[in-house]
DNA sequence: CTGAAAGCGCTAACAA
DNA sequence: TTGTTAGCGCTTTCAG
């Protein structure tokens, strides 16, 4: 038989089709007979019966699917956290779908659309900007959502994050124990509270710890990639601003000094250090190694896909926002600063 | 009101709901009066009709899904992979569903199961072995596959790989162009194609450029990683087989050297030249950076999820196999041989 | 404890 | 061209 169905297996247990459901449903099996579930669970067995979920969810109106929005699965902070979200969902029987925004808020609001048409039971939004129109609509439709590494502003949302502040004082206090006195930060966009929770914390961090505080040693970069970061970079060095040391937003943004060192032939960190941000792999083996702050992305994944299961099963108000710790990894791309 | 079903929409427009499928349906709208279908589609419209895909799918035992199979998300290679598949699936209005394998012959198949369970329409693999029974039994059961970057040996199934022959041969002739002699080839897992071709393809090379042909010049990764490349390099280094240049199986295996050159005090490229394959992100940033063979890695999700959709809607018996041409991409890892 | 019956939302014969 | 009818495979009242 190609795919066996309730019925078949009800029928060779010799009960009715709702008793097999009842047997083959761990939740509703107390209704049933022992003897009679143990039967059709051989029955099921020895049929290879697989439930077809399709019918099920038809029928419950749950499809045990959840969603995850990306802007970008290719950017290299975002596999660590699906295969945490993927883990958790695997043993709570899950299945999860994942869209691409690209940043643009039409193909996000389409692809959500889609996801919800699926009957999607939630969704792991990593897209967050602090203006987010779309998601204080689908909060106000009682869409189920924790948000990864980003929040908005507006509307309170379960929220997973690394502890985004505590890493940037990490850095600054890394680089001012190396004896750097006037540290550049690029920070990320400003449209995003990662960006300006980085930025207000190494104000912040730069105040407490008593360093020059020139508002020009902040450079801000409309994107978290690489061109940005060359760009931003590029564009202080430009106007003449001195500094040895930089705190990039991210990894990427510090990466992107890379290449303008390249360019420039600066040379890092004999002439300016550089501490980033998320520790994406293989960092280690750049030239020079970089020092960055670590987050814990495949644990940011597993905790969010933990707290939207919880808000769908109802079984507790997920947390309003987790906060993850991080750690500084010191590596080749920070030393003291060379006294002229 | 909170979903309106297709019937809601047949009422607001004054039809028969199989009318409003039929108009809502692009295939069949042809079967309905105009002016009715343009009632029936402004009334959904303002309705804000969306149509279920679980009902459709119970109905039509077609998902507009499909399963992608991979061993691991988080190794660098797949997200362009899976991003060039997603790419094409949302054009075509389907979704993909994610697993990871791990490797684990017991998690993949009860990964696929679970796939299965969903209808998938067909599925793309990246975990085939040149063994393997699993693809064996789908393939007998008429479930629609293409693979990629790897094939079985027995069955015949669509697949899309990068030219690991020519890429191969491009490595072996730029080292042997910059004067090497001896060159080593630490080569992947012989258990997958992409190994077995490899190395072949590296044999064949060597002998062609008259290089030097020791078989102790050829050592074998049991995995596609880092720790391996690094354990099979030490041990050619250990047993004092002479060699001045690594051909390594991929980028991984090449990342694994760069630690060994570290521990050992080695320079690259100055005691030895190291060329990867794949051209992962970032590379171009390693210290030194990695000289590699590019493949097209978006480009072979775009070609196989293709090819699946096709092999899908039987428009077309997809291709046997599809090769995607690669490029040598010369970097600071390889440079001529010091003379001693 | 088990069976009967209804229906989730949609589509595909078949009839009109 | 449109409506009627039935049913995909499952769960869930409601009776028995």
């Amino acid at each position: 038989m190609a795919n066996p169905t309730l019925r078949d297996v009800a029928e060779a247990a010799g009960v009715h089709a709702a008793t097999a459901s009842r047997a083959l449903n761990p939740e509703t099996r107390g209704l049933v007979n022992a003897e009679t579930a143990r039967r059709v669970m051989r029955a099921a067995e020895s049929l290879g019966y697989v439930p077809n979920p399709i019918a099920r969810s038809l029928k419950t109106a749950r499809s045990r699917t959840i969603g995850m929005v990306l802007p970008d699965l290719m950017n290299p902070l975002f596999p660590p956290i699906v295969r945490g979200v993927q883990d958790v969902l695997r043993e709570a029987g899950y299945s999860g779908l994942i869209v691409n925004t690209d940043n643009d808020p039409g193909v996000e609001r389409s692809q959500v659309g889609s996801l919800l048409s699926w009957h999607v039971e939630g969704l792991i939004v990593a897209t967050a900007l602090l203006e987010h129109p779309l998601l204080e609509e689908l909060h106000k439709q009682k869409v189920k959502m924790v948000l990864v590494n980003r929040r908005p502003e507006k509307v309170e949302l379960p929220t997973v994050t690394p502890d985004d502040a505590g890493g940037v004082e990490m850095a600054v206090r890394h680089l001012a124990g190396l004896g750097h006195r006037r540290i550049l930060h690029l920070a990320g966009p400003q449209t995003t509270s990662t960006g300006v929770i980085r930025a207000r914390a190494f104000s912040h961090a730069v105040r407490d710890l008593g360093l020059e505080t020139d508002p020009a040693l902040v450079e801000r970069c409309e994107y978290w990639s690489e061109d940005e970061g060359a760009r931003a970079l590029t564009a202080v060095l430009d106007r003449g601003t001195e500094f040895t040391a930089v705190v990039a937003g991210n990894d990427l943004i510090a990466l992107g000094c890379y290449d303008v060192f390249a360019t420039r032939g600066l040379r890092c960190p004999d002439d300016i250090s550089v501490v980033g941000f998320n520790d994406m792999p293989f960092l280690d083996k750049l030239r020079p190694p970089l020092t960055t702050v670590s987050a814990p992305h495949h644990q940011i994944g597993v905790e969010a896909c933990r707290m939207l299961l919880e808000a769908i099963s109802e079984k507790a108000r997920p947390a309003r926002s987790v906060l993850l710790p991080v750690s500084l990894v010191a590596r080749g791309s920070t030393a003291a600063p060379t006294s002229r």
